[in-house]
DNA sequence: AACATCGTGAGAATCGTTCTCATGTCGTCC
DNA sequence: GGACGACATGAGAACGATTCTCACGATGTT
């Protein structure tokens, strides 16, 4: 009782620019705006449209191939991820990021939406402090 | 050998438009953006500029009188709030927001961080879920 | 009252992000 | 390989939340 495709998505073409876009997340480990992606792309000599690099990258989000979180300042930044649920210790100084689990945490938030009558629970949990290279 | 006052604070001034803010934040529990704030003190007939509804909510906030979070969109979000470090769990239909706190949690964040080597910690931690009253 | 300081507001300016739409590219079927 | 419909791209305009400017008002202190 195998069900049929449930999901006929348009097919994701491979273009020169998304390759641009991989090949640049490909290229550094902590979180960088999506202008400072841009950037990167423009200094290895490639021309991708920035609005072409958000498009991507809201793209690689949904497939969950991307993180994207807010910075302080309420800006979106993005890194490649693991497939996997996890949360990020970030370095507030220099980015530097770690990427890490929490059976226990994830119990807990839920435990507390179903106390309180919550339900379709979701949840952001992001820490930063000073890496041991800035201290 | 009690220091002096380390912090010869400017002193806030009380003022009408800064009450107005603080009776409009009295007025609701759940998030509001400032905008929205802005307009809540309109239809009470009193006048305040939007930059001075910034300027107050962001004075408030480094006060620790109000928490200040962003919604999916980015956009910044506020509401009074207690004065000790809680979380919260939000629904993500009608914004009825509910303070948490979890030790655990807590322990976990900073035991994670120090196993990293990074210190100087700090964290978010918000959870969206869908209300009793709107399931 | 006079003064120094702080607070306010209207509108301009910022700036990240999204939208428009004419044009280019991809995949596919002949 | 040419034709075609669907998807993708880019330049620039448009948006929208937030901040800045700066002339003017309010506060509190002597
Ligand atoms: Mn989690
Ligand atoms: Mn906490
Ligand atoms: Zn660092
Ligand atoms: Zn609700």
């Amino acid at each position: 009782m195998t069900s049929t495709d449930p999901t006929p998505r348009p097919a994701v073409r491979p273009t020169r620019q998304r390759r641009a876009v991989a090949a640049a997340l490909a290229g550094f480990d902590d979180f960088r705006s999506a202008q400072e992606i841009h950037d990167l792309i423009s200094r290895q000599g490639e021309s991708v449209g920035l609005a072409t690099v958000y498009r991507t990258l809201a793209t690689l989000a949904d497939a969950g191939e991307v993180d994207m979180l807010r910075n302080e300042d309420g800006e979106a930044i993005w890194r490649s991820c693991s497939d996997t649920h996890h949360h990020h210790l970030v370095c507030r100084t220099c980015g530097a990021t770690v990427e890490v689990e929490g059976p226990a945490v994830e119990r807990w938030t839920s435990a507390i939406a179903t106390e309180h009558g919550y339900g379709d629970i979701s949840h952001t949990l992001e820490i930063f402090g000073t890496c041991p290279a800035c201290r």
